[in-house]
DNA sequence: TTGAAAGCGCTACCAC
DNA sequence: GTGGTAGCGCTTTCAA
């Protein structure tokens, strides 16, 4: 805890520049500022000063007296900033903030409800202006009294509990019933659901398209075994592997997400089954297209997901408030690349 | 541009908690700042009028007379936060960052020098307490006179030129010569480097690297092929195929990044040629065990890299400057996998 | 059209 | 130990 002085010493100030351009401070921040009734020559005086002073107007001592203060940042929650979805959502929230000079506090969720709420209030108290939030806690009701109520708030990936506001998010009941459907066309009647836990919106929603699916198909529930609680590779390849062993053993393995997804192909594998049991994932995975057979997956759009939540954080940010809630789902798209079309073996 | 008031009307001060607790207001700046000589029962008295007042001071308004100004933020300059290995970074430095209540600001470099000028320019507008940089640009003497001298600047995944800093990144040239070696030692003799832009420092080393690994076997410089400027997918896809079509083509491919890797394994499937031509990239993929072969890869350890690189800058904010700025290689690891295993065909 | 004065919420300095 | 006063760099208010 030594002395950090941040550019403390050779800073130009407010007065520097009214003086060497013969004003009053006040005609300095009309011209910063944008504000009418300052004479053309005055402005120009103004900013000529500016320039060679190479002035910058400090953002946070505007924004002490500022009642619309702003300080041209965001917060980001992600489920995890090093996952490919998330990252890619991340970087097209970033393509869009960049061009108007916002910048971006990106924070990874984990699943745990602490954090969540622990990292909202990190972004409020570098008072971002704007929050896009993926949540786990049970309920996002702590927001009303947390996050002052004209603040922007935009939900990705997952829908808010008792709290109403913009959310931007794939149709995961559809995708999900979409795989189910697609290898019950197959002709598959011996299905197995691998889930992340059921805290997470996304893996109920996706437990009730596959749920769905079956019930159109006619097939009895307990020809169906769920899995839930996966929430790593391990656990994946390690459930998948116990599947196989049982009696009336699954013929065809709906994953729920990316990281089972690479779990599922690793047993497949390992016990030589990838060519016997069919399999479809949640969420597209690099090289997905390259393995033997190739996996077939139910493929999201986060960049979309990233852009469209975006441009709704900064439609709420332009007006000022926020604006009527919306809810916005993002189609998803079932690419066929053989594991998810191999017929049922006979067992 | 209409009024958002940031949480403005219900706002309690320190004056109000002064008040409260029935002592001025320099005191409650004493004991929120855990300054010495205050009574502990007046430190008392005052805690409890700041949890009853549900008072959080202003960190802008401490900021702006205080010397020793912290944000608790630091600015992160990556590649791309979506590339797995800069959003696998990006996730460490977030652990090491998240344990000391700073937030950090990630974004994407693009290759382009003047965004990353941009970028620690938003940076410092923001009054981060620190930088993590990727940089692209020919020098960066330009920081010299941005970035004030005793913010901690610790440069990742490359070095920088014309300004000394701390440094953390891969041995990216002994990491190419191990992979070059290691198909020479295969037997092949008519090799290919794909590499992204020249611009970039880590495509040097790596092609330093692979010129060193030939002259250690002495294979003539005329019987290696270097393809440069590959900076995404399809230019390395399209490089291949173009390599292969050529008399005395190539017999093994060493690429020098994980986009190019992908592209590579996609020209050699398409040509059927996977199981002829030996393959070994830098920079590990996900699902690269299960391809058929596997891609044999060196790989990086970018989680390494972040912490080291947040343990440096986090040592120097407590030291209060710039410590003597070292240089760490992080190690890197030859995964064969049996892409680079392959023997030279006879032609 | 302009600027002087007050004040944003807090810390630095110094007197008590 | 404690608290008043000045002032951080800017915006707001209001008088000129």
């Amino acid at each position: 805890m030594t002395s950090l002085s941040n550019q403390r010493l050779p800073r130009v100030t407010i007065r520097e520049v009214a003086q060497r351009a013969e004003v009053g401070i006040k005609t300095v921040s009309r011209v910063v500022n944008n504000e009418p009734n300052v004479a053309p020559a005055t402005a120009a005086r103004v900013r000529a000063a500016i320039e060679e002073l190479r002035w910058e107007p400090d953002a946070h001592a505007s924004n002490l007296r500022r009642t619309t203060t702003r300080t041209r940042s965001v917060g980001l929650l992600l489920g995890n900033v090093a996952n490919p979805f998330s990252a890619t959502i991340h970087r097209a929230i970033e393509d869009t903030a960049v061009h108007r000079d916002v910048a971006v506090f990106a924070s990874s969720l984990d699943e745990e409800p602490e954090r969540e709420i622990a990292a909202v209030e990190a972004f409020l108290r570098r008072k971002v202006d704007g929050l896009i939030l993926t949540c786990i806690a049970e309920s996002q009701e702590y927001l009303a009294d947390l996050v002052p109520p004209e603040m922007p708030i935009v939900f990705i990936d997952r829908e808010p509990a008792s709290f109403t506001g913009d959310t931007v998010h794939s149709d995961n009941f559809g995708g999900s019933r979409l795989a189910t459907r697609h290898v019950l066309g197959f002709g598959h009647r011996r299905l197995a659901l691998l889930i992340d836990r059921r805290e997470i919106w996304t893996a109920r929603e996706r437990e009730r398209g596959f749920i769905a699916a079956l019930e159109e198909f006619g097939v009895p529930s307990d020809a169906a075994t769920i899995v839930a609680d996966l929430s790593d590779r391990d656990a994946a390849e390690r459930a998948v592997t116990r599947l196989l062993g049982m009696p009336d053993a699954p013929t065809a393995i709906v994953s729920g997400q990316n990281l089972i997804t690479v779990g599922a192909v690793h047993a497949l594998r390992r016990l030589g089954r990838h060519h016997d049991i069919a399999l479809i994932g949640f969420d597209d995975l690099e090289l997905a297209d390259l393995l033997e057979p190739g996996i077939s997956v139910v493929a999201q759009r986060p960049q979309e997901m990233g852009q469209v939540a975006a441009a709704r954080l900064f439609a709420s940010l332009d007006a000022g408030q926020r604006l009527a809630p919306t809810s916005i789902v993002v189609p998803v798209d079932l690419i066929p690349r053989g594991s998810g079309e191999i017929r049922p073996h006979r067992s």
